[in-house]
DNA sequence: GCTTATGGTTCATTATTTGAACCTTAGCTT
DNA sequence: AAGCTAAGGTTCAAATAATGAACCATAAGC
């Protein structure tokens, strides 16, 4: 693994950790020597994005990452091209939706209308969704090129529930059953009782980046109503994909057309 | 230079330029051989830091740098804690002001309230504050340790207007003044017709992170008037400062009070 | 005041990075 | 449509930077 590689994992690590960490806890998740592990914090320190407490001497994600998101958002406002339509999804189904985003190798949740019910389904921004486990998973596998959806089921799969398909097999059978729905079900995949549907958000090439979800108690969902909530989290996501990139390309040419990743 | 600093070097180059740049342009503007840059490119797009546009093949900051800031500012919300008080302060002033942050070894501006006045300055949120010729630039570094004064002061300073002060040694004696009063003054230092008051935002250490700055239109500052935004500037920035750090420390022990940075 | 744990540093060894030259494709010119 | 140009992308021997075992320093725990 390159040199950047391991300095950017070692910056993942340290942000899923939730609080702040000294240099012998990193080294020893990220699997690096001490001294590794300090040469690349020094130097993620010297531009920004990691900032080492004065007094504690242990390391948080520094405020370089803050300054490119508010340049990325600026040009590539996704959030606040995405956020209307997951409320106005969340009204509309009186459920919880939630919207995630493919980064780093993984998909992580994004942003959490809740449901405006009492009983509801509580979603953390932030949290990871496996992809066998989980309806945003399922959904933005499925849509992926073949050799990906290969790679990812030869990693093993961890069982939640009882419920949790971790059979390969099985799993791609569920891709194949979302391709051809156009929406994914995770019945209780991650949790007991909750029953989650989603869609993927795609670039114009067809390409997922990120999911549209809605996640209900299962006590109260008629199949019915899950296929129902299927169609609409579609729509939303289709919705989002062509505000995001326009609806027509602009300055077309026949390059638009053809598929190039 | 590391591997590392010199690929940190290219995101912030990518995340300066006002739009996507492709894979030449790049290598040009970082000096790196285009063999180099596109290692870069394609380990950093693996860790979602920057995006390739699968139609135009250029590259865009990615969303990796939205999610660890959504971290960093959940934890640590800097902007949150400080955006009051610059409101504040712009109402008050009547004046635009703006809040600027040190990172990668630079000061950017983070966020500007616009005075509420037709003939006003405008600040753009992402531009860069050169040390010698802005007010927050002088404010941060009068604060800073003398050797940092002593390392920025060897780098040949950029005149911006005939105003612009460029001589080391008078730097340096704007300098001692800002120390001796608390807060800086930029007579048309980086744009004729403007002036400015800027005081720093410390550490509990001492140490300077950003800038509240007030800039107004040279035609319409009286003395009085300037000496009035400084002293505003001051208690806003101290405001943030005990407001961001807490006024006071958690958990206080002795080592606490030593200074360490 | 001894022990242990953690942060931090050194330098010979080792593995990664580097870049000139190369190939490939797309768009432009004649 | 052939030829030209410029940009993206790739290769591999040479050059350089990363590595980590052993080290020191400091502070908290017993």
């Amino acid at each position: 693994m390159s040199t950047i590689g391991k300095a950017l994992a070692l910056l993942d690590t340290l942000s899923r950790l939730d609080k702040e960490a000294g240099l012998t806890d990193i080294a020893r998740l990220c699997t690096l020597d001490k001294a590794t592990a300090r040469r690349f914090l020094v130097e993620l320190e010297k531009h920004g994005f990691v900032e080492q407490d004065a007094d504690t001497r242990r390391y948080r994600i520094g405020s370089a990452p803050v300054r490119l998101a508010r340049i990325r958002e600026a040009r590539f406002p996704f959030l606040r091209v995405a956020i209307p339509f997951i409320k106005a999804l969340a009204e509309s189904s009186t459920e919880t939706v939630h919207l995630s985003e493919f980064s780093g190798e993984q998909l992580s949740t994004i942003h959490v209308e809740d449901s405006p019910r009492a009983h509801r389904i509580i979603v953390d921004v932030g949290s990871l969704l496996p992809f066998h486990a989980t309806a945003s998973g399922l959904a933005f596998l499925a849509f992926c090129p073949a050799a990906e959806i290969d790679k990812a089921l030869k990693k093993p799969f961890e069982k939640f529930t009882e419920h949790t398909v971790v059979d390969p097999q099985l799993v791609r059978g569920l891709l194949d059953e979302t391709r051809g729905r156009g929406f994914s079900i995770s019945h209780q995949g991650l949790e007991a009782g909750v029953i989650s549907t989603a869609a993927p958000i795609r670039t114009p090439s067809g390409r997922p980046i990120g999911c549209v979800a809605i996640a209900a108690p299962l006590s109260r969902t008629t199949k019915t109503a899950i296929h129902e909530f299927g169609v609409q989290a579609i729509a939303a996501a289709n919705a989002i994909s062509e505000k995001y990139y326009g609806s027509e390309r602009p300055m077309g040419t026949i390059a638009n057309i053809r598929r190039t990743d």
